[in-house]
Parts: structure tokens; C-alpha cells; sequence
DNA sequence: TAAAATCCCATTGACGCCCAATTTTGCCCA
DNA sequence: TGGGCAAAATTGGGCGTCAATGGGATTTTA
């Protein structure tokens, strides 16, 4: 599900995302820094609230739990839809998925992803081959 | 069992796959790259629903986990067919398996595949080759 | 006041849905 | 066994709708 970002640093979200969105009745998107890869999270408030319950069963003094409270809270902002349903792609975005001139959405659920086309392949690739060989071991 | 992708870019989906689909009263296609052929593979929701279980039942922060969500949301899209029980061969389709203006079709039980139709003769001849070097060498 | 963000509108393109024409298949009968 | 026929499957294309796109105008903000 891959998109152009136009002239004016905008994507056009796609439809069957934005369905999910106003069927929560979602207006304003969280989007933060992706916990493990170089890609970007957008939620709605409720899953914010769900990661930080699950943060908060670690260990608060764990260097990882730490890390990832960070990012939810310190690596994310609020944002909206133009009426056409486009993002504005900041430089928040931008820098932190390496996206230039094109996104690819990824869904996961009840919230989606941004990323570089080619980073996303490329750990697509590597998933594939570590399962590969998993299996090969196995054998 | 070979098709070819019309002008508009449609295959139709061979009956005999169709009526499995019938069968099993499936709508809803979920399309998705094949984890270790280059190929489409096209099975009902409850494939992807196996695989989300299969997901949640580990740490959902950790890599792992997050890899194979990757690989499995980000490698499946949800299709529909048409009145005439033809398929949109999408970029998303076409890219992955290199598909141009043909489409190989493969049954494969409870799902089947999609490949350019070299493709599955050169991995079937590679195959051989395999099973042909194995049985000289237990010999 | 310039730059950027927001709103608004027009055009394009993709897709779903429909119908018609043609081909293939299965089956019956001579 | 070979036609002939009807039903099913496939193929081609028209058309309307809506998502996606592009760009202009207006407001906001630094």
C-alpha cells in the first residue's frame, strides 16, 4: 500500500485505514516513533493508553521500559487529516523513517504504520530468511 | 493452469479454486506474499486470524514478535472478486511476483497460489534437480 | 509580511458493478 | 465414437461512483 507524497509533503491516507478511524471515532491521530523499527506509529488515544498499561507492568526502573515511555510520550505528537484525508508529512516524520518521496502503509491491527518502501522490503527480506534458516535448523 | 491478465489488468480465477471458495463461503480474500516462494498466496480471513493468534501468544514488544506482524500485515492486503469471479492484479500482487501479463495458478489444498509462470517452472526444475542430487548421493 | 498551514474546488484515475459476446465443458443421443 | 446441444465459464468492455490527486485561494503564525 505504498504512496506518493505530493509537492506539498502531503499522503493521501488510504481509505480502508480512515474507515477504521472514523469507525472509532478518531479524530485526532497519535503519531509516534516506532518502538522497534525505523517507522512511524499512528494510533488513536485508546491504544496510546494500552501501551502505557503495558509499559507500566514492567519494571519502571528497566532500562527498556524507560525507553519505550520515552518515545510514547517524549517521540510523538497529535495530529489531523486534512478534509481529503491527507497527513502532512513533518520532518518529524520524515527524519525518523528515512521517507522522502513515498510511504507505504502498513496496518497492524487498530493502528497503522509509515514507512520507507524500501526499509520496510528489506526487513521483510531479512524476517524471511531468519525463518528460512530457523526451519532449515530445525530439520 | 494459466491465465492471462486482461486489459484492465484482470485475471479470472479458475472455477475450480472458486467453488473451494464457495465452499467454504469466503468473501473476503486475504492476499498475501508467500513466505518463502515469490509467489501470491490467496486463503480466507481465518489464515490471517491463525497467524495473528500465533503472534499473541508472544511478548507483543518484542522484535520477534514485531518482525512476523510485519511480514504478515505488511504483506497481505484484503481483496474481493468481481460478478465474474476475476481478481485486480495490483502492484502489490504484480511487484512481488513478477507478474506481468500472466498468471500461473496453483491449488494448494485450502488455498492456492499465484505465479509468473516461469517462475514456478524454474523453482519446479530446481526442485528436481534437488530431489535428483539427493537420491544419486543416498545411492 | 513572508512562509506555512488550512481550506476549498476541479480533475483524474481506479475500482465496483453491470451486461453482452464468446468459448469451453459436460452430457445425451444417434 | 462423433455430433449436437445446453449450461457453465470465460472474456471484453461500458459506465457510474468514489477515492486519490493536484493546485489555487485564504487564513494563521512566526
Amino acid at each position: 500500500m505504498t504512496k506518493k507524497v505530493d509537492a506539498k509533503g502531503r499522503v493521501s491516507v488510504p481509505s480502508v485505514f480512515r474507515t477504521v478511524l472514523t469507525r472509532l471515532d478518531i479524530q485526532d491521530l497519535y503519531v509516534f516513533q516506532d518502538f522497534v523499527f525505523p517507522a512511524i506509529s499512528i494510533a488513536g488515544p485508546e491504544v496510546l493508553e494500552r501501551f502505557e498499561r503495558h509499559i507500566d507492568q514492567g519494571d519502571p526502573f528497566s532500562p527498556d521500559a524507560n525507553k519505550m515511555s520515552l518515545l510514547i510520550h517524549g517521540g510523538g505528537v497529535f495530529m489531523k487529516l486534512d478534509g481529503e484525508g491527507r497527513l502532512a508529512i513533518s520532518d518529524f516524520i520524515r527524519d525518523f523513517a528515512g521517507i522522502t518521496d513515498q510511504v507505504t502503509f502498513v496496518g497492524r491491527g487498530d493502528y497503522f504504520q509509515l514507512w520507507e518502501p524500501s526499509a520496510l522490503t528489506r526487513m521483510q527480506d531479512e524476517t524471511r530468511r531468519e525463518r528460512m534458516e530457523q526451519s532449515v535448523r530445525s530439520t
